[in-house]
DNA sequence: GTGATTTGACCTTA
DNA sequence: TAAGGTCAAATCAC
């Protein structure tokens, strides 16, 4: 084990004893404080989780990456609603139990996690339109077909008014003010819509009783780059065989070290945003992997399209 | 110039 | 009829 993940776990230890010692007092206390030391120590110990998680599974097999990171997940494909329940929950708890993590698995397989700085904390998969988020809107259309519902940390740096990214080009077409909810609803679809018939729609609405996330409504699954016509990143140039720079084709899980590098080969897509993002980078440290998923509004969203494009290629 | 976003109007559905 | 979802013109950003 890591220093860094025992220093995790410790400080998570320290902050518990911290609270049970405070908790005879707690009652003469503002119940926010002990929300807010509770949800620290959450945090530490997913935080240690998913380092743990990184060094031990995700060294194994690329599903245990998967496992760990769905929002990863090159195609954003997290299967179909059949999946839900037991198929899904049995198949993810091989490497991740959400209950290890503070999390929870409801009725109804939707796994809950908490993670420290961002990133999916709940995810459900349904083709029930029945079934909504919120018992307010209960209005739907009819085809709408299959959807999934995650909840995702909005992004702690950076621009915190959007969700963070997950991998795939959206083009916003409308917001909606909704009845009972203080925020707006985001209405987007992807970019490849028209010249590919790419079906998928997401809706992305910040949750009203904790403004720090967002709730993701998928609608469709991505045909884009599923498509040999899709429009995927010209072919790359051979990367430089560097000593410290590891070939895109290779696992992600591989990238461990904070040494390693990720080569993100300058090329765009017929898109504007690949293109604009596209020329920043042609070396991406693994450790700035995170900043560029959680916060889109830092400029680097369409890297992570990038990062994962040639895992696409096959597909 | 091109593509993305904003936003009011319109459409669809319960 | 009300509310969610989508369209499309105007505007913005690069």
């Amino acid at each position: 084990m890591e220093d860094e993940t025992k220093l995790l776990i410790l400080q998570g230890c320290k902050l518990a004893r911290d609270l049970e010692s405070k908790l005879p007092t707690l009652a003469n206390q503002p119940q926010i404080s002990a929300t807010q030391t509770c949800e620290a120590i959450i945090r530490t110990f997913a935080s240690a989780l998913e380092k743990l998680m990184m060094s031990i599974n995700c060294k194994e097999s690329t599903e245990g990456y998967q496992s760990c990171f769905p929002r990863l997940l090159p195609d954003n494909n997290w299967g179909s609603g059949r999946e839900v329940g037991s198929d899904r929950q049995a198949r993810a708890n091989l490497l991740f139990k959400p209950e290890m993590g503070g999390g929870s698995w409801d009725s109804e397989g939707c796994a809950t996690f908490r993670g420290l700085g961002g990133g999916i904390l709940s995810m459900e998969v349904s083709s029930d339109l029945n079934r909504s988020a919120s018992s307010q809107r209960s209005r739907r259309r009819r085809d709408e077909g299959k959807k999934r519902v995650i909840t995702v940390a909005a992004p702690q740096m950076g621009n915190t008014d959007v969700p963070p990214d997950d991998g795939h080009t959206w083009r916003k077409y409308g917001q909606k003010a909704i009845l009972g909810s203080i925020y707006p609803r985001g209405y987007y679809r992807c970019t490849h819509q028209k010249l590919y018939q790419c079906p998928a729609k997401k809706q992305v609405q910040r949750l009203d009783d904790d403004p720090r996330f967002f709730e993701v409504i998928y609608h469709h699954d991505h045909t884009c780059h599923m498509s040999p016509t899709a429009p995927l990143f010209p072919p790359p140039p051979p990367p430089p065989q560097a000593a410290n720079v590891v070939p895109m084709d290779l696992d992600l899980c591989r990238f461990s070290g904070s040494s390693s590098t990720i080569p993100v080969v300058e090329g765009s897509s017929s898109g504007t945003l690949a293109s604009r993002y596209a020329k920043e980078v042609i070396e991406y440290p693994v450790a700035d992997m995170a900043t560029a998923m959680f916060n889109p509004g830092s400029g680097n969203t369409s890297n992570i399209d990038m990062i994962f494009h040639n895992s696409r290629g096959g597909k």
